[in-house]
RNA sequence: GCGCUUGUAGCUCAAUUGGAUAGAGCAUCUGAUUACGGAUCAGAAGGUUGGGGGUUCGAGUCCCUCCAAGCGUACCA
């Protein structure tokens, strides 16, 4: 890649120049502005303290010498500003680009390596089986499975997962409210309400176990609005089966081994302050029973068999739970840096203007079904996936069915479907794309043209840093930059008029299905559908 | 009280993790269509990045300190 042949050039020059040991944070970068160039390097900034110069000096001396060698594309070197060596590249560096979208296509253009086969194991949602999944916990659906998809294509190994907490206190409430609604009795001390309540328990067989059937009639809802929103998951894990199997007394055998358990006032205790919690935490209760952390651990113990690096996506009203998980898994012996929480910022809904207080108990909820009902699973992912899991967001359920033909979404698949567009006006007329390898590219040197090929050629560098930073809207910024790009290039440089040279129309042809790959790739990491038509 | 997170344009959010003059969408105003889909394009206006201090070539980003908001602080799940 050019960025790399530039990276290595900068470095061989910097050694010619005197710098014997290279900084860590010698880059070659994307300047934020068009007139400082193609890519830029900080080099001089950087290394000039090593080899006491000041950095303009070192950079014009960088600037010199990288002139006297110049690497491929390159057409002219310049410094600017405090000492930045900027390179001005010839268009042909973007028309290989173009080349590189098309033969790797929709499958492997910018498919990464760095996850290096790890296997990861995605732990989201987990919503109580005790009632629909409202809107907030839409925005970890949409989160996860696109973090799932991305490291997929990052060389990661990604494992979903949905934890179902179907036994304990809240599922038995859970039932009873059931089958207290179901007699017209009033609701249990503290149980759940609200009109799903009423609905499931008019659909409830007389001769069944309420929480059995209430967990299983949640379940069921959960996996059809969460399909809906096209996430699924590889592993619904039971915590019911695994408290079945035993799991909890083998757990707390293991964790005895670390000599970490104790008693005290007649409870069971893991020392989790050993390892960076606050408090030390309760195994068993003196009543005897389990705590929900108990078979909590086992299940991240059983986890580490779908995947060697766990990742939970927590609210953050969980976040309090992750040191005292960690902590746990340190004491059986797993890695520290294996398990990974991600904590991601309630979702607030507003509606007519005042905040919709959640809750299942009280039945104040928004469920995620209504949320796609009103305004389509398409505009729901994008607008969730719209900004960064560590802001809180704000969802104006108003605003967003209002303004649902204004969302950016559809700006992004109003692009395929133009692209689609002109595919099928093409084939009417009898216009087909000869073989590329036969195509003169060179021609492709309108500022629109090349705007769009920049942006393409930039996919791997935002897939790299977007999986890092387990940031999936950064996928969704850079596709609604693509959309514009092509919506600058469909206006300014028409492809079937029929004033158009073929050499011309058939480079822009490609660039059009370039533009298709891209919008097809982004889309696909967001979860989004790519329609051909509007 | 303590802990975690957040604070950027009127609103909703970005910002290549320390880079050059902080960018988009919505809303407002002004322009563009003999065209392959106008669900588009171009432009204007909008900012002391919550306040203050520090670190360095360089700070929205890192450190300290105030202010404000959300969440947490169970032998609940």
């Amino acid at each position: 890649m050019i960025r790399d042949q530039l990276l290595a050039a900068v470095h061989d020059a910097l050694v010619h120049l005197g710098v014997d040991t290279v900084p860590d944070g010698v880059v070659v970068e994307r300047p934020a502005r068009r007139e400082h160039g193609d890519w830029s390097t900080n080099a001089a900034l950087v290394s000039a303290k090593a080899v006491g110069k000041n950095p303009r000096e070192l950079g014009q001396a960088l600037a010199d010498h990288l002139d006297a060698n110049r690497p491929p594309h390159v057409e002219a070197l310049e410094i600017a500003g405090p000492g930045f060596v900027n390179f001005r590249l010839a268009p042909t560096w973007l028309h290989d680009v173009l080349i590189e979208v098309i033969d790797e296509g929709e499958a492997d253009y910018g498919r990464l390596s760095i996850g290096d086969g790890l296997t990861v194991n995605i732990e989201f949602v987990s919503a109580n089986p005790t009632g629909p999944i409202h809107a907030g916990g839409g925005r970890w659906g949409a989160y996860g499975d696109s973090l799932a998809r991305l490291m997929a294509r990052c060389g990661y190994e990604p494992h979903t997962e949905f934890y179902i907490n179907d036994r304990g206190v809240q599922t038995v409430l859970f039932g009873q409210s059931l089958a207290a609604a179901k007699a017209g009795d009033e609701t249990p001390e503290k149980g759940y309400k609200g009109v799903y309540i009423d609905d499931w328990a008019a659909e409830m067989p007389d001769d069944v176990d309420p929480t059995t059937w209430g967990i299983e009639r949640s379940l069921t809802d959960s996996r059809l609005v969460l399909a809906d929103m096209n996430v699924e998951f590889d592993t619904w894990s039971s915590e019911k089966a695994l408290v079945e199997a035993g799991a909890e007394a083998e757990v707390l055998d293991r964790l005895k081994q670390s000599g970490l358990v104790y008693d005290k006032d007649g409870a069971t205790w893991l020392k989790t302050s050993e390892y960076g919690d606050t408090d030390d935490r309760v195994l068993i209760k003196s009543d005897g029973e389990y705590t929900y952390f108990t078979p909590d651990i086992a299940y991240h113990l059983d986890k580490y068999n779908r995947g060697d690096h766990l990742i939970d996506i927590l609210g953050a009203d969980h976040h309090g739970y992750a040191p005292r998980m960690r902590a746990a898994l340190i004491a059986l012996g797993k890695p520290a840096e294996s398990y990974e929480v991600i904590i991601g910022q309630n979702v607030k809904l507003v509606r007519d203007g005042t905040e919709v207080k959640m809750s299942k108990r009280a039945g104040d909820i928004v469920e995620i079904r209504d949320l796609i009902d009103e305004v389509g699973a398409d505009v729901a992912r994008f607008a969730y996936l719209l900004q960064s899991v560590d802001s809180p967001q704000t969802l104006d359920l108003d605003l967003l069915s209002t303004q649902a033909s204004e969302n950016p979404v559809f700006y992004v698949q109003y692009a395929n479907a133009r692209i689609h567009s002109i595919g099928r006006e093409a084939a009417e007329r009898g216009i087909e794309r000869s073989p590329l390898s036969g195509v003169d590219l060179s021609v492709l040197d309108h500022e629109r043209e090349l705007e769009v090929l920049r942006v393409l050629s930039s996919l791997p560098e935002v897939l790299e840093v977007a999986v890092k930073e387990r940031a999936p809207h950064k996928v969704t910024t850079w596709v609604r930059e693509l959309a514009a790009a092509f919506h600058g290039f469909y206006r300014d440089c028409p492809i079937l008029r029929s004033d158009i040279e073929p050499e011309t129309q058939q480079a822009r042809l490609w660039l059009a299905e370039a533009s298709r790959v891209g919008l097809a790739i982004g889309l696909d990491l967001l979860g989004v559908s790519a329609p051909e038509h509007m």
